[in-house]
DNA sequence: CTGTTAGCGCGTTCAA
DNA sequence: TTGAACGCGCTAACAG
């Protein structure tokens, strides 16, 4: 492994010198500077960023925290977008992410994933998909010992950033879009799980559009599951004039109901997800942009490991109808 | 941040003592080592890890590499098995992995991988699902300057392992138990990408069959996507009395199109993957356990990183029935 | 069994 | 503008 100290010896000048062209500080000649570069060509001279992180004391990496067991919205597509926008900004911002399954701290105290995290030179945490229950992130984030920024759950504090679509509005948005063409009455609204942030705010928005335009829903829990969705639609859709789901995979679950039940009804779904199967019908969803949602995290991540204070930062959602050329996989 | 130099002076021992009590050495008498274990608890230490690196030269971190946009096999249910699987074994094994997608090498020859990788003290590389078209890649394996292993495509040298099921015998068996049951002789048989290795592997599997059980086997190419596979169920299931399918949702898409054409044969897939939505069917389907192999593949990448030379590793399979209740989400 | 010493590869003063 | 020297936190000889 050639290190800075051959290139130095190559190009005839210090350490120090070589480290200063590396990281672009002004007082170097372009004389010198030339030598420099062309003596890391020679030798194709790769900086370690382990050593140079340790000399700058600049650790300070983030890690990723996903529960994939915990199927709320949707599926694992939805990770992969959240792992993408995360990784790509990381990279841009010079940051190190590292990727953490909750499997992996499972059992785990509060102090030990503070530790863990702090060996592993982790400063900063974003959270994908917080459980109400989950009393161990819960006291993480109060902590406040790290760097946060959660996804989709209301949480806020000097160390603590929220990042997400307003999912009060949202539901709001698709559900009244859906509710309008056929001046809807009776609805069905299949939520999410009892423990999920995302189902409360998005259940107050279909309460806020509810009063305001007088309708009557009936609220059932599907726990964002198809099949749970499939048979609340089965057991209540009958006498509803709409069915509004909490997520697109229930919005499937609710379809395949109505369809076998042969009756029809306006469905709307949450998520704007690609991989639902052709259902052969169309219907409205409120797309999110993952990608972007994670990416934005990673700055605000970073603005708070750089001594910021925790926000709120709202993503902006649409309403978006997909038809059957759109959720072919 | 506490460091091993105070614990040293808390616990009045040199530091080199409590590094030797830290990694479990012999030749620390009880008495101090109690003194530092009590040090270490008082100060709430915690080793860094990057430091420990630097030090003792074991970089060896191990990238996975994984192309998102590649709708191989199946969905990204599978990549999540990858990831959970690799990132447990690494834990265990005390190896960082970090998560690498393609789209972040996207433009990058060999070298500037090789650069990219080298900076970041990675020294073993795990690829899922290379294209036989990925000439990068490609020459980034015969280049051997990484501890590489391949899942499900059959390359091998000294610094390369390959690691995956016998695609080959796993078609076979899937499509011979599903053939046996109603006796089929014209079978068609939707293969996956052209480019794709396990595709051939497969094939060969299907084509073994063939000949064996003197079938007549018309092979279409449904790229995995469910819905090619349903168009060529459409146009071709008609006279014959049997599809067989390399992937589950390809089997999905055969299994919807018969339903729509109002006929019945048998069909089967490939993964065992479990978001299938229900179909309200059966099938038989070739069971990988994606977690082990990508488990298996850490280990694997560890044994390379330590000098030992590339084999290849046949990872169990099985051939299942799926019903209706396994494939709820 | 313990402590001293010498680095790992690099960033960062501070003299020169 | 340059370079010697120190230190980041830790491991690994080696000497005592």
């Amino acid at each position: 492994m050639v290190s800075i100290k051959e290139v130095a010896r190559h190009a005839d000048v210090a350490i120090s010198t070589v480290s200063k062209v590396l990281n672009g500080y002004p007082n170097v000649s372009e004389e010198t500077k030339k030598k420099v570069q062309d003596a890391i060509r020679e030798l194709n001279y790769i900086p370690n960023s382990i050593a140079s992180a340790l000399s700058s004391k600049q650790f300070g990496r983030v890690a990723m925290i996903l529960d994939p067991k915990r199927q709320t919205q949707a599926i694992d597509q939805i990770f992969m977008q959240y792992l993408l926008g995360a990784l790509d900004k990381a990279r841009e911002m010079n940051l190190e992410a590292i990727t953490v399954f909750t499997s992996m701290l499972a059992g785990m105290s509060a102090e030990e994933i503070t530790r863990y995290f702090l060996s592993q030179s982790v400063t900063g945490v974003i959270i994908y998909g917080l459980s109400k229950e989950d009393k161990v992130l819960r006291r993480l984030i109060d902590e406040r010992k790290f760097a946060c920024v959660v996804i989709d759950a209301p949480m806020t504090n000097d160390r603590t950033t929220c990042v997400g679509v307003d999912h009060e509005q949202a539901q709001y948005d698709v559900a009244k879009k859906t509710i309008l063409v056929d001046n809807c009455r009776q609805v069905l609204y299949i939520a999410g799980k009892k423990d999920g942030y995302v189902t409360e705010q998005r259940l107050n928005g279909i309460r806020r559009l509810e009063k305001e335009m007088n309708l009557s829903v009936l609220v059932r829990l599907g726990e964002f599951s198809e099949l749970a969705a499939r048979n609340i639609t089965l057991k209540y859709a009958k006498n509803k004039d709409v069915v509004v789901c909490a997520s697109d995979l229930m919005a499937i679950g609710a379809m395949n109901a109505l369809i076998d039940m042969d009756i029809f009804r306006p469905v709307c779904g949450f998520d704007g997800i690609t991989l639902m199967g052709y259902v052969g019908k169309q219907m409205n969803t409120v797309k999110q942009d993952f990608y972007g949602i994670s990416s934005t995290a990673v700055e605000e991540v970073r603005r708070l490991m750089d001594g910021a204070s925790g926000r709120q930062v709202i993503m902006p959602h649409s309403v978006v109808k997909l038809y059957y050329k759109d959720i072919i996989r």
